[in-house]
DNA sequence: CGCCGAGTTGAACTGAATCAAGAAACGTGG
DNA sequence: CCACGTTTCTTGATTCAGTTCAACTCGGCG
């Protein structure tokens, strides 16, 4: 049984045991693969069409995963301080991304190598639980949001947006809330003026 | 790297094999733990409300998991023989279900149990591999199934439903196919009406 | 002060939903 | 094997949500 509400983790360590306790000397050989990396607000953290090497978890900052067709963005995700993210599909298979990433704040991130995950999940059976343990989280969480998309109208996803990252909202702009809902920020915008 | 045109597995342990190679051993005991059903066409697999308690591979046939709103039916995703399924917010969290599944042909499957998984994920590392690279090929998926979710026209998505699951189609009713695209069944009559 | 980005608002347009009626396919019993 | 009813699919008319394009407002900042 995974939950977000039991996850109030500061770092990558805290985060992984809090899914899967790490003895100690696990967690050294862990600690020892990680590396913190900084963006500006606006910088890209991973370009689409390129092999997403790492997953991350974010100590400060705020972040989306999107991607573009000709005329507009659609953002997948956003993951703030305390999460972790990666592009699974092209994490997992190791080759090139339909998505980007972008800081949308000044954010810190620590960073675990593919190559090296790999290794440690075959190393250590209490890394694999805990990879395996946040693939489950990120499989109920895209659930969710497949549901959601086929079933709700715009003004009802949004409420739903509302209530489920609400607290994010002061953090993003209209337009990148909009693209993730999947409609223009336009539409967005007169949905928020009634009522 | 894990794709699924490298699966063509006719049954459970072949299936597993596939994903993290199986020492006999180990295949005896998640063999002793395998037990298979039977569900007639338009037979309930699993009643929303209701916890999934396994996870199943199909033998033969074709099965749909799916919620109501008010007023329509939606379908996460479809299954056919040689295919494992489960709900995975339910099965991971073992909570009550929001989705059920349902036969849509004759259909046999072969199931594990939550618990037996559980366990047998502790006791055998190889096992928890397995099951790690199942998840990542359904967050696979659902990252896709999401993208184009808010990407696609309906004409858009049919036409990539068609190159993805054409196979599927003559087994598939049309209502089914557009729950599955989130549009009705009237709309996709006209669609596949023009050109 | 004037510019610039972010958000709002209006008008015309478009894709899909809804409601309703008809056609085609399918199965079951006589 | 046909006749009937049921289910599945198509087609038309109307309505509505959301897009597009464009003009306008507002607050911050050089």
């Amino acid at each position: 049984m995974i939950s977000n509400r039991f996850l109030n983790a500061t770092d990558f360590l805290g985060f992984a045991s809090s899914l899967s306790p790490l003895e100690n000397e696990v967690k050294d050989t862990l600690r020892s693969k990680l590396y913190q990396k900084r963006y500006c607000k606006g910088e890209l953290i991973l370009e689409s069409g390129t092999i997403c090497k790492r997953i991350c978890f974010i100590d400060s900052g705020l972040v989306k995963t999107f991607f573009y067709t000709d005329t507009r963005e659609f953002i997948m995700r956003f993951f703030a301080e305390g999460n972790m993210f990666t592009v699974f599909d092209s994490f997992i298979s190791q080759r090139p991304s339909a998505y980007g990433i972008m800081a949308l704040e000044d954010t810190v991130i620590t960073c675990l190598n593919y190559n090296d995950l790999e290794m440690l999940c075959q190393q250590h059976h209490v890394i694999e639980t805990f990879y395996r343990k946040l693939l489950s989280m990120a499989a109920v969480n895209m659930m969710d949001r497949i549901g959601s998309n086929l079933e709700e109208k715009a003004h009802v996803a949004y409420h739903r947006f509302l209530k489920a990252h609400g607290m994010l909202l002061q953090r993003l702009s209209l337009a990148d809330v909009a693209s993730y809902l999947g409609i223009t920020q336009v539409s967005l915008s007169r949905i928020r003026a009634m009522k």
